[in-house]
DNA sequence: ATGGTGGTCATACCA
């Protein structure tokens, strides 16, 4: 039995409850994180996660938007909440878990989706998005507390030519321009993290984890981007197992816009 | 160049 981990923006933990419940019977990942949850912390739906067989849930959740939660079949220790840009949104939670003879450290991120502008002297959000990666530069893959690192979630940049539909039509589209990409591939690679997903899946191979709504038939324009992201400290490259992107999970009833991505670990 | 859809919370805001 590997250990396995899944990512996913559900865009409302209350209204696609039973979606979330149905995908962890299907697919039993060892752990769940959560992006835009845009529930309060009184009004999570535990229970529910309890009795589907999750025990152990951190959560970090505001009124209305945004929220983050780490949902365990395994308990979770050091739960802890980073603060970005002297905000108080809900976008950083992490916890440590057991995995075989490995403490993993588990960090699940919602970066800042940026707007629609991508100039930070005349929109506050993308500023906001590029402070909000320059703070993420403290996130290291190895602290020399002998744990591994997860780091994963809803990211909002494609770092790469394959990670959007079109690279040349989207260089001036907030999540694909350059100083996006270069930002967040300097933080990566700084950070000591390997990307795990592109680890497994080759460079050249296109791969997207978000079709926007607003397509008529999102299949067929399939006009995808990969925000969605699985970082690992470089000692677990040798333990991954597999990553699996969920594709299906965009024409499911009442879905997300976002699809789960699992990664599988030979880990016990 | 524009608007397209979907979620929250009640009127626009955010994605």
């Amino acid at each position: 039995m590997p250990f396995s981990v899944a990512t996913w923006n559900i865009n409302s933990v209350r209204l696609r409850l039973d979606l979330v419940l149905q995908f962890l019977r299907d697919y039993q990942p060892d752990m769940l994180c959560l992006q835009e949850t845009k529930c309060p912390d009184d009004l999570f739906p535990r229970e529910a996660f309890h009795m589907a067989g999750y025990e152990h849930i951190e959560i970090s959740g505001q009124k209305g938007y945004h929220g983050v939660a780490t949902i365990s079949r395994r308990p979770l220790t050091e739960p802890a909440r980073v603060g970005f840009c002297n905000i108080a949104d809900c976008r950083h939670l992490s916890t440590i878990v057991t995995a075989g003879s490995k403490r993993l450290r588990i960090h699940n991120f919602y970066v800042p989706a940026g707007g629609d502008e991508p100039d930070p002297a005349i929109n506050p959000k993308f500023a906001h998005k590029l402070g909000f990666l320059e703070e993420m530069k403290a996130m290291n893959a190895v602290y020399g507390d002998g744990h591994a690192s997860l780091l994963v979630g809803d990211l909002n940049i494609a770092p790469l030519e394959t990670d959007v539909w079109s690279h040349k039509q989207l260089l001036k589209v907030v999540s694909h321009t350059p100083i996006e990409t270069e930002t967040f591939e300097a933080l990566r690679k700084n950070g000591g993290w390997s990307d795990l997903m592109r680890h497994y899946i080759p460079p050249h191979e296109k791969i997207y984890t978000w079709w926007s709504y607003r397509a008529a038939d999102w299949a067929a324009a399939d006009r995808g981007r990969r925000l969605d992201h699985i970082w690992g400290s470089p000692d677990l490259e040798n333990d991954l197992a597999s990553i699996t992107i969920l594709r299906e999970a965009r024409g499911w009833d009442r879905p997300s816009d976002h699809v789960p991505v699992i990664a599988r670990f030979n880990l016990d």
